[in-house]
DNA sequence: CGGTATCCCGTGTGATACTG
DNA sequence: CAGTATCACACGGGATACCG
């Protein structure tokens, strides 16, 4: 990737900075793991993160507000009504992160031999990698890339 | 993707909640996106992130440590020796991740119209995207993953 | 210029208590 | 069970002073 002009750097016009200012906490990313594993009940998240109820009620409002999760509330018969947490499109859109996140980690971060988690393809159950692909669907080295300033 | 027992969600064992711990903060991703950008001066990190000194300094100093960044230093003929932080391997294969957080807020943060950053091929100048292929380089459906408990 | 050490402060965090 | 409110505290952050 080469350099830009300082002006095209701006960080108030970058889509990474604005993502960063989104999901760059200590909780967010690790609630979305939770939601793509299945995780919707609140005590569900609690346990399986291990944060306090207070800071859980916080981030999971505040993942609402950003558009994140979406509360919904369902009714087993013969049970009180629950609310349970769920991706919205928006957050489950953020699955190329996760998936990124995945593969940096078993790469860097898992030791030679350790139990690990990795994704497959259902079915064939292969697996599978992030890969770059321009528009006629040929893959693309990941040390020829440009930036370029566009309108969306 | 589909649930799986609890014993396996264990975010000891997880790759991603290995990862968010590493680069999961306010800064880390921001200075990698500099560095991405070609930043590698202390004082151009400051000013392109707006961070105080101090802060960066640790900043920089801790990712060393988990061997994000490298110092080199370099001297110009009738100028003092100085240094520059650089991407590792390690941390330049955080460019996955750093793609996916740009095609997620080109997506859902930057308004249609709005000037924003978009990654091309070098030469074609095609825009390119993140891609799940399989071991056959067949792409697979994001919907269709399952998650699978491996060794590395 | 290129940082690091010190200090102070605000926010994030957990423990606890409380409500439906 | 499913949260929210309150409080005390630690930690990240900026400002400043300082050093090479």
């Amino acid at each position: 990737m080469t350099e830009i002009n300082p002006e095209e750097m701006n960080r108030d016009l970058c889509p990474v900075m604005k993502t960063v200012s989104v999901i760059g906490d200590k909780w967010v990313m690790r609630v979305l793991r939770e939601s793509f594993l299945g995780c919707k009940k609140f005590d569900d998240f609690q346990e399986n993160l291990g944060v306090s109820k207070s800071v859980l009620s916080r981030k999971l409002q505040r993942m609402i507000e950003t558009d994140l999760l979406y509360r919904k509330s369902y009714k087993i018969p013969g049970e009180r009504r629950r609310d349970e947490y769920r991706l919205t499109g928006k957050g489950w859109d953020l699955i190329k992160v996760v998936l990124a996140m995945m593969e940096w980690g078993n790469e860097h971060l898992i030791e030679s031999g350790d139990r690990t988690l990795k994704v497959v393809e259902r079915g064939s159950e292969l697996p599978v990698r992030l890969s770059l692909l321009n528009e006629t669907g040929k893959a693309t080295d990941w040390y020829s890339l440009n930036l370029k300033v566009d309108q969306k």
